[in-house]
DNA sequence: GCCAACGTTGGC
DNA sequence: GCCAACGTTGGC
């Protein structure tokens, strides 16, 4: 099993529409790298942090494991939706999404600041500088780490 | 295939 | 809202 972090600005897709839906299609990813771990490294049961940005304060706010193969991002092809993409059409998709499904809601979100002040967290992808990808792979060892601070009671 | 210009991301 | 850092685009 691999683990993954999925990014989204809450205003998009946040923990609150994720446990609402149960199920959520985490579509409008409209990056190469992004979209390859979704087509080739991710399988059912991965488990997902999901992870708020430009949030106040960023930050890991649950959890969420891989319930579908990936399959076609139609949201490229629609010319009204934001993710519209041009040269996205039913014979070259481009653009892939895949289904998330809710598990759990941390009762203490792990923030950016703890992640950066934690020396045992220093290689997560997500605090490297620049870093922009939506979805990172991460380390079992430092999935254990966030899973244990975020469970840890106020 | 280089690389400057541009648009986007996302922390602050 | 600012702006650093990055990915993408397109002229050459």
């Amino acid at each position: 099993m691999r683990y993954w972090l999925f990014k989204k600005e809450p205003k998009n897709i946040s923990i609150d529409h994720i446990e609402e839906k149960g199920v959520q299609n985490w579509h409008g990813v409209r990056n190469y790298q992004a979209r390859n771990f979704m087509r080739t490294d991710m399988a059912i049961g991965d488990k997902v942090l999901v992870y708020h940005s430009n949030s106040e304060p960023s930050a890991v706010v649950g959890l969420a494991e891989i319930c579908s193969a990936p399959y076609d991002d139609v949201t490229a092809q629609d010319p009204d939706s934001y993710h519209h993409d041009p040269k996205a059409n039913p014979d070259n998709p481009i653009w892939t999404q895949i289904d998330i499904r809710f598990l759990e809601r941390f009762p203490t979100p792990v923030s950016l600041e703890m992640i950066r002040s934690d020396p045992s967290l220093q290689n997560m992808l997500v605090i490297k500088r620049g870093m922009r990808l939506s979805i990172q792979p991460v380390e079992a060892a430092d999935f254990e780490i966030v899973c244990a601070l975020a469970r840890r009671a106020v």
